[in-house]
DNA sequence: CTAACTGCAAACAGTTTGCAGAGTG
DNA sequence: CACTCTGCAAACTGTTTGCAGTTAG
């Protein structure tokens, strides 16, 4: 099963790449309706998971009601906000890996690919200020 | 709008306290079927609302098709297992905690709740001898 | 040409909700 | 009694899939 070349598929990844960092496969949708009117949102979802098998894209499950993807990229993890929802990054750290990966050893069990999301309420949630919506 | 007695309610949680610690509404729904045969889907999450209202529950935003409970009890973090699915307690860890802290305020966040969720492979998967379906 | 890509619409899974009747306090 | 809890079934949301026509290599 060959992947060809498909310009919806390409504008989905810069989209991913180039305007934010965290997107639904609808808000993928919505922003392409005006370039190609005919897109449907099948057609985003089957993009999607050909740029996941391509290792260009990560799925993140993050909870929610939507899925929720980003282009692939260093390594990072994420804090998400319990109360917003808005992901935020955060650079990567060998402290902090280097803390999970002896938790996790000392339960007998082995981590490869360690990914880390930490939850809480951020700044903007804490002072009242934070944006109406969640970003999604 | 008070909360009544409810025996299909106190199953609920006794089930959630006792017998699996990370589990589906429809693994709970399936559990108590035989006890109440006229049980109803709708109810238990109308339950499982309710009891996570009273913070005797967690419903844990892990991703996944479905959303999975555990009752609250103390501090702890989990790891999650990319490949089977596995959701597995980690003790809490003053030096995760502060190093995963430390992370966010550096980024000009801050947090309250904190909780961890660590992903990977755990070692079952890694030496090929997982369980054959996701515990869920 | 062959097989991948596409739009469309239907199917699907998990969750939520409106209703009328049963149960709690 | 008043008002919550319940079963039932329908509605909803997000995602997946079957089909026939279009397009890339």
């Amino acid at each position: 099963m060959d992947v060809r070349n498909s310009v919806q598929r390409n504008r989905i990844l810069e989209l991913l790449q180039q305007e934010r960092i965290h997107v639904s496969a609808h808000w993928v949708f919505d922003q392409l309706r005006g370039e190609f009117p005919r897109l449907s949102l099948g057609n985003v979802y089957r993009n999607l998971h050909i740029l996941v098998d391509q290792k260009l894209v990560h799925r993140l499950p993050l909870g929610g009601t939507r899925d929720v993807y980003e282009a692939a990229r260093d390594d990072h993890h994420h804090f998400i906000c319990d109360r917003c929802g808005a992901i935020i990054d955060l650079p990567g750290s060998d402290e902090l890996s280097r803390s999970a990966r002896e938790l996790v050893g000392q339960s007998g069990g082995s981590v490869s690919q360690l990914s880390l999301e930490i939850r809480g309420i951020c700044s903007s949630c804490l002072t009242g200020e934070h944006r109406s919506e969640p970003v999604r």
